[in-house]
DNA sequence: AGCTGGCACTCGCACGGACAGAGTGCCAGG
DNA sequence: CCTGGCACTCTGTCCGTGCGAGTGCCAGCT
């Protein structure tokens, strides 16, 4: 129908003027800005239409439209193309991230990096634990009854965990265990590692039973559970300069943002077939984040999924701009880990 | 003097009531709520010369009086005592800082703890690498030309560097460079390390000697550099708490915080004979930090400053508590790491 | 049918004046 | 040197008004 779709327009053109001017949208100004063809009066009776159905809402009698959640969610989906990039973007990012050095290094300019071009609240996940394999274990005696356990991944990570061992250790035995641990796990997925505890203590001599079993429980324990997974979060003052976007405060968001562990699913949940995710508002089903977004993609290399990122902001976003920047940061990304 | 004396009772009386309350305090209010033994009227006279003298000013005219920074400095230096740790909160450090697993974790749960008792930002500094001395180093190969080289320090900080080797790496090769680098910097302080180098390029092997120079210089680079230092920061939702404490807004806190290497000087220019020390707003001469004030003091053992930790917030803050708080809570990391 | 211009209506908000309350400075008296 | 009293100043608040933005509806036009 010629209506339907004009509808639409109707409503395209209310989220692209309420996000870029915050203020909410009415009809005549609509028709001024972009050309419908048609007008105010018409306009006007799509906005009842759109607001009966739900796409849009008035903040009080005789103020303009506002997009709701689903409007959000509808011009997501059908409404807007991913804008692609200017080619000064392009360039700020191949600049910001040649030249790390290390993966916390990679990860640190991602994640200003993408603050910095989408001018919200950047989040990084660091490779999943679960995904990497193992490159390299390392054991370090610092005090006599005390291991450090240093695990190398695949992936760039480094992971340490100090062990208490029951009784006295040489240096033979350090050695020792060090070289049963590196041929027991090497190149081992970590998902694995638990599976091969048990043959490696079958082949392991008897007097360092006890110590292999405590210091690869350890491993399993700390470096394979979910929840070791970590983040970067930076641009945060970002959420600052929209205050009024976040109406109680923006300190439930700051709480949620410090646990980590409510993004950390958030971001962890991408689509494996590389698609960019949004979840608007109510959909993050999470209270502190009551009027916010979260516009989120995996990274990695085309045959493994390393870990996710995104962004987190007011449900008032430039969704085309942000799911562009935050899709084009995450192939640099892979494609630098990639060849790491 | 008797005047003297019973001005300094009015401001102490006027820091704490705002303090409390976050309302200009008027003469009335005062002579109420505390037993200054005069009547409002006298205390009017003395807040005119506290008013003369800089320590304390008026919003506007008939409003109560607020302190200054001379005001708060004044209150720090002589009219407050470190208020003794509840019970309660002795044993919430204990509860919180027992079972920590690594040195990150130590500075992770510490962070979050003093946060939590003075609800304010917490900051803490990962051990200064320059006071550190080399445990162990550890050489893995990550591809044909690249070394990821790994350094554990005796303070139990793991610090990871990739390093480009221009000719392709045989196992041989890595193992022997291992233990060059062990024998040459094991033990030595960070600081002398570039010191070492030329030894060590000396007793190289000859078809060794540019790989090891890329090595350590690498090494001496990122690891001995100032700037390498890191910190931990938490409890910024706690900015949120009192948004009138922060006029413009607090988004230029919030970018000094993520810049790092603002509050890096502040928390790490630090008394090295353990006192506590207070920066009351312009004294931190940083336009972001203004009306900020930083309680900051060093821990380590007693024979070794290690770093620094302390809390970002308000100059209308409790002096007194939080700087019991930082004091505590440094008292207890340094024990926890000097036993590690 | 569907679009358009016109019109009456509804609110929120900004402006302005009046008012109450808090707090001060000063002064004369104890 | 302190105190009670008093006049003064200022801000925050409340209320009433007017304006403007925006809407919904309707009759007429294409």
């Amino acid at each position: 129908m010629a209506h339907e779709d004009r509808r639409l327009q109707v409503l395209r053109a209310i989220v692209q003027d309420f996000v870029s001017t915050n203020d909410p949208v009415g009809s005549k100004a609509l028709a001024e800005r972009h050309d419908l063809g048609v007008s105010p009066a018409t306009i006007r009776n799509d906005m009842a239409v759109l607001e009966e159905q739900g796409y849009i809402t008035q903040p009080h009698t005789s103020a303009g439209r506002v997009p709701t959640d689903k409007g959000y969610r509808l011009f997501v989906d059908r409404l807007s193309a991913v804008k692609p990039l200017s080619a000064a973007e392009r360039r700020a990012i191949e600049r910001f991230l040649d030249g790390a050095l290390d993966l916390h290094d990679v990860l640190g300019r991602t994640v200003r990096l993408l603050a910095q071009l989408t001018h919200q609240v950047a989040v990084v996940q660091y490779p999943t634990l679960s995904r990497s394999a193992v490159r390299h274990l390392e054991v370090v005696q610092v005090a006599t009854t005390r291991l450090l356990v240093v695990l190398i991944t695949d992936t760039g990570r480094v992971e340490q965990r100090v062990v208490e061992c029951s009784a006295e250790l040489d240096r033979d035995d350090v050695a020792e265990l060090r070289s049963l641990l590196n041929t027991a796990f090497a190149g081992a997925r970590l998902t694995d590692a638990a599976g091969k505890v048990p043959d490696l203590l079958d082949t392991a001599p008897p007097h360092l039973r006890p110590l292999v079993a405590a210091v690869s429980a350890a491993l399993v324990e700390t470096l394979v559970e979910p929840g070791e997974d970590r983040l970067v979060i930076g641009g945060t003052a970002n959420l600052a300069r929209g205050l009024t976007d976040f109406p109680g405060s923006l300190r439930p968001l700051l709480e949620a943002l410090e646990e980590q562990v409510v993004v950390l699913r958030l971001i962890s949940e991408v689509d494996t077939g590389g698609a960019v995710l949004v979840r608007i508002g109510e959909e993050n089903a999470h209270e502190a984040l009551t009027g916010a977004s979260v516009v989120s993609v995996g990274y990695g290399t085309e045959d493994r999924a390393l870990g996710g990122l995104g962004i987190v902001g007011p449900t008032r976003m430039d969704y085309p701009g942000n799911m562009a920047a935050v899709r084009a940061v995450a192939r640099y990304v892979g494609q630098i880990l990639a060849g790491s």
